[in-house]
DNA sequence: TTGAAAGCGCTAACAT
DNA sequence: ATGTTAGCGCTTTCAA
């Protein structure tokens, strides 16, 4: 109707349309300086006119600022990374930021990658999954000249800020609880570990604690790939063939502890009593499970919540700057899946 | 270690460490034109030792050009988008352009205003899910100037080229199914549909097929936020108390149907006998059930993968820029939980 | 194969 | 309250 040709409109089309300058033309489309309500309004008729739409581009070059957060996660089907991200999202709808997702699938190199692409646009933070990165990784971080906050995980020497929780102390408090309702026969699945490293925390904090109280792990599995609720009834129920004698089944994830509980149900099987289920991430989605399984929850929206507002702080006026370190408590959630003393 | 001052390095520094011109720096980065394999080597390593990372913005305002490709989607906690973005992702992989993602939350507010963000940014191509956006979003997206793919639908008219399946004739597909499979006592659940076209759509084919055989659905609910899970048993159980001389449920989607499906298994329903049950979607996430929820899969993958191959034809060479329309055939997925003829 | 000049579209800083 | 000037850090184009 108004711009058939290629083109894109710039300001000064704006400005010529409007019988003002450029500068004031921009200046009334960012609301910046004072400007008569008069010209405003031309400008700002002017512009939806035309359909004006600005580039933010060349405003940033001149500017000398993005207002893009970088948000680096291993996967977005996940359901956990998702969470995350709405809390970050949340946080930041308040602010100038915006957030702009980049998903590693789990890899080194993909981060890198990843990262080294966002940092090129220079975003005004970089909010990132996990303290274990390539030294490449961190070193770009160290360097960038902006707040970067890690996530979801503590155990760490944090390159800058870091929220999350201590994957081993998580996996510990699973421990106890597990120890304190009396189960001794214990047995564990869960991902790959190689790949994530939280899961390998919680497990090291799981076993040693097992290990204190003079237990150790009859058997384990790991799995990668494929629907998580159909690996988790598989590998339930190998090694419940192998290994007929367990009387409490500790999962990496809910997904797959879902799996298992669903074919315990099957087989009719008496939880807690005989056999006792635990999960980890506390995901709503199984809300409506036949049983509610114990879990404890990773508190993932509170911990984007609190890294988006780390780095809208850090990005504020008189930004502090001084690194944070915030460790969030997961929540045990009980359930129907552990025995009650 | 090399650069521990605030100020990012440029592209002179590299050229100054390295006594080659900005220019041919620039070349070497990019590895375009001719350059000696002796400079080439100065250049790549001066720019690894201070750790240069280019600056994005400066180079896409001179060049004009920008590689990402803004992806518009209403949520991310649905798995239906992820895997779409998922298909997205791979393809674009394989050329220099770069996927960024946008959520609406299923608003056209923020769908117009994510699209404005986006486009201000001056990215090479826009895929965005649905057919139905606000004028000024319809408008935006015809002056862009740029490939626009508009996807998971095809009912109705796309700004430039579309890639999906047309949910109608998904609906009216389910109901035929369900009238050969001999139910008559019909009840529908979804999600509330004035935010969700593609849902109302399929209602649409559905109710009309149902219409044309002299069967009016029984029953109905719709939901809104809230585990779907969950939901899924909560209204199949109302549904039940209300109409207990249902024969077939038809879900809007897979979790509230696997909701539905848990409930009826516990209460010990005969299933597909007494009573049969469908979803849409065919969400991995629900192998595993205790029984395989008669479905329909979308072929969400493959709408990303078609989509992205068409920005990235747009975005090449000889770029025909002829919209393309392309239906993609969803699969029928008997299941368990249909009667067999 | 390499370099020099010009400018992408906007905004900071400084007039007026 | 509004306008003018000078870049932001790159790449395009043209010259050597």
């Amino acid at each position: 109707m108004t711009n058939s040709n290629k083109r894109p409109l710039t300001l000064r089309d704006v400005s010529e349309a409007s019988g003002v300058s450029e500068m004031t033309v921009s200046r009334v489309l960012r609301n910046k300086g004072d400007v008569s309500e008069a010209t405003r309004q031309k400008v700002q008729e002017a512009a939806k006119k035309l359909g004006y739409v600005p580039n933010k581009i060349a405003g940033a070059l001149a500017s000398q600022r993005v207002n893009l957060v970088a948000v680096i996660i291993p996967s977005l089907g996940n359901m956990v990374f998702p969470e995350v991200l709405s809390g970050i999202s949340d946080v930041l709808a308040d602010t100038p930021l915006q957030p702009v997702v980049g998903v590693t699938d789990y890899l080194p190199e993909r981060e890198e990658k990843v990262l080294f692409e966002m940092l090129s646009w220079r975003p005004s933070g970089v909010i990132i999954a996990g303290l274990e990165h390539s030294e490449a990784s961190r070193a770009m971080l160290a360097r960038a000249g902006i707040p970067v906050v890690e996530i979801m995980d503590i155990d760490g020497e944090p390159i800058d800020s870091c929220v999350g929780i201590s994957h081993r102390r998580a996996g510990r408090i699973m421990a106890e609880e597990i120890i304190a309702a009396g189960y001794r026969k214990i047995g564990f699945m869960g991902t790959k570990m190689p790949l994530d490293h939280r899961a390998r925390k919680r497990f090291e904090g799981f076993t040693q604690t097992l290990a204190k109280a003079g237990i150790e792990i009859v058997d384990q599995e790991f799995y990668s790939g494929g629907s998580a609720l159909a690996k988790g009834r598989e590998m339930t129920e190998a090694m419940l063939k192998r290994s007929p004698d367990l009387d409490f089944l500790y999962y990496s994830n809910d997904m797959i502890g879902a799996g298992g509980l669903l074919h315990l149900l099957e087989k009719g099987a008496d939880i807690p009593g005989e056999i006792g289920l635990a999960g980890f991430n506390g995901v709503e989605l199984l809300d409506g499970l036949p049983r509610k399984l114990t879990t404890m929850d990773a508190c993932r929206r509170e911990i984007g919540e609190t890294a988006a507002r780390i780095i809208a702080e850090q990005n504020a006026e008189g930004a502090s700057q001084k690194p944070q370190r915030i460790e969030i408590s997961p929540k045990l959630s009980l359930g129907d899946t552990l025995r009650r003393p």
